[in-house]
DNA sequence: CGGCATCCTTAGGGATACTG
DNA sequence: CAGTATCCCTAAGGATGCCG
């Protein structure tokens, strides 16, 4: 199979999703970065504190503040004050809906990872706490019907009509 | 629902998948860059020639080249040699099994970018071609339950116990 | 402990010019 | 058309030091 992306319709999606409008290079934006893909990997792993974050990722202060304080901005973490008795007050950083949302990302990359570049192999892996078995991230339609790589279209959004695809 | 990560076993799997062993970070890396990222995309769009990419994705020469010379050195992109009628011998790019093996990460990034920070909300979208329908990356194990944020498990490979989470 | 300011090094990437 | 080589600018990130 090919996992070439069809395009339909009278305009070349990528004169519209191309550059600053296309949804991945956005979202991209956001874990581009060494740091703030090992800050919210770490997150994910339940860090909250600002030193966890520093020590954990082995980034350095600058860096963490700096990369807390962007991903606060943009929503992916929510700051939350706490004291502890005879101290001033702190942040704890957690997750927000939209940073927990970004789960799937991990867990393709993961599973990606896990099946081309895993040289030494890792000895960790995701499971679903329920039945233990093992996680990965699938292509589905709304249908359910599972996807492979070649039965995808690009669409104008909202259109109808099932796509023909050109090829 | 927090999609913290639950972490069980003796080991802290941090401790054997932090840094270079992370396979997440490892996958990453392969995408990280805006430029390898933008060839990709161009790649799973369709494009195949050396001048499309470059046009396409508005990278300079030298830089696509680069990333094309890359791609092709990691496994993710393949080189094919063509000859149009008295012109000597070029190379075309095409996607790997390894290279087509992106598209879920491709399209969890989308389904992010898509539902968190569309604005202006993109006009195009994934379809399933056969059905119509929208697509999405979902988190689902090999028993095929759709598996929450929260009912994650990090826990070391092949261990058959149905882990039990410490919180 | 939880940060911010400063300085420096390196990697990403554009412009331009050149080659087969 | 399909690239390389060179040069330069900018962003990512570490080290160090300071401050509440």
């Amino acid at each position: 199979m090919t996992s070439t992306i069809h395009m339909t319709g009278a305009l070349d999606p990528r004169d519209d999703w191309s550059a600053d409008n296309c949804p991945m290079a956005r979202a991209l934006e956001v874990v581009r970065t060494r740091s703030a893909f090992l800050v919210l990997r770490e997150a994910f792993y339940g860090a909250t504190r600002f030193e966890e974050f520093a020590e954990r990722t082995g980034l350095s202060e600058p860096i963490t503040s700096a990369r807390l304080k962007e991903l606060a901005d943009e929503g992916i973490l929510r700051r939350e004050p706490y004291q502890e008795p005879g101290q001033r007050t702190r942040q704890l950083y957690r997750l927000t809906e939209m940073g927990e949302d970004l789960l799937p990302v991990f867990v393709a990359l993961m599973g990606w990872g896990d099946k081309w570049l895993a040289e030494p192999r890792s000895r960790v892996e995701l499971r679903h706490h329920d039945c233990g078995a093992v996680l990965a991230a699938e292509l589905r339609c709304a249908e359910g019907h599972l996807v492979a790589g070649d039965e995808l279209d690009l669409v104008a959004r909202g259109a109808n009509s099932v796509p023909v695809s050109p090829a």
